[in-house]
DNA sequence: CGGCCATACTTGACTTGTTCCAGAAAAGGT
DNA sequence: ACCTTTTCTGGAACAAGTCAAGTATGGCCG
């Protein structure tokens, strides 16, 4: 059941985690591989996931994985109120969320002005600034009462 | 002990809560008043505060306020990563906030753009918007290395 | 190729922040 | 004053995440 792009993939993967200082393991190896097609994911999702392809997995060495990976800028840790961490492997492009009230989806969405100009609040009172978070409230086409839902919506990628 | 101030002030806080249909009780007229003069506090901080003002009241009770208020819109809760939820008694007006990366202070920010124009992501992926989210990361004055504290940073109110 | 050591993983207890529940108390309309 | 509805109390429960101690493993070095 092993794809040659897997193969690739887990080549590429491994040498991204050599050249950010950090050992190749099965658990890091196999959880940025899910992550990568599940973002959004929660720790615990992904612990899940990582189990059906590499077997036995401790959920704290999820939580290990995903903060070493988090420190050496391989995954960004987006925390939405009222939920779980999530993580992604899209990271340094500065984009930020859609995420609905209702199911708590969550969606990537460019930043509107362009490359970090959110980083200019009105009046910084004198913080030195490294990131802009950008989080739009809402209801996702499914949740919204008068319309039919447009997309598929999957509970566990929350995509 | 009680200043005319408090009084005007009561009564007013007193208006509003009717005026938002909740019942007007003693821990909601105690939470109102220290919220105010404590932002971005957290639901612990402010049964402390609460006690301190008007006895024995219990932590469930503040969460109740505090849920009760939020609904109503009397109190706006905000939730930064890493930090437990934290509420403040101006709502309405879309402002922004900064925080600490070191120390989680929290300031308010006024919304860069002017008048909710935040509301505008690049691509809405159909979502039905209400709100705009943005927290400015970075280390505050007293948390930068090479420069010396130019505000005091009550570690309680996070001001 | 084989051993060594820093790093990573496992296990299990523990914290923290928050919510749930059932019953007692109190607010406010009639 | 009374009654209904809402709120408050206290305690238990819960989920997410952290900590600590011991075991295993990756990758370098001889």
């Amino acid at each position: 059941m092993v794809h040659p792009a897997d193969i690739t993939y887990a080549a590429d993967t491994a040498q991204r985690l050599r050249d950010a200082g950090l050992r190749v393991t099965a658990p890091r190896l196999a959880v940025l591989h899910v992550l990568a097609g599940h973002p959004h994911s929660t720790a615990e999702t992904l612990a899940r996931l990582v189990r059906g392809r590499i077997g036995r997995v401790s959920t704290q060495a999820v939580y290990d994985v995903l903060a070493a990976c988090a420190g050496a800028g391989l995954v960004r840790r987006i925390e939405p109120a009222g939920s779980p961490a999530r993580f992604e492997t899209r990271t340094g492009d500065n984009h930020h969320h859609l995420v609905c009230r209702s199911c708590g989806r969550t969606t990537d969405v460019d930043c509107a002005i362009g490359a970090r100009p959110c980083l200019t609040p009105s009046d910084d009172a004198g913080y030195q600034l490294d990131e802009a978070e950008v989080v739009f409230w809402g209801l996702c086409p499914s949740c919204q009462p008068s319309r039919t839902p447009h997309h598929h919506y999957d509970e566990e990628t929350r995509q």
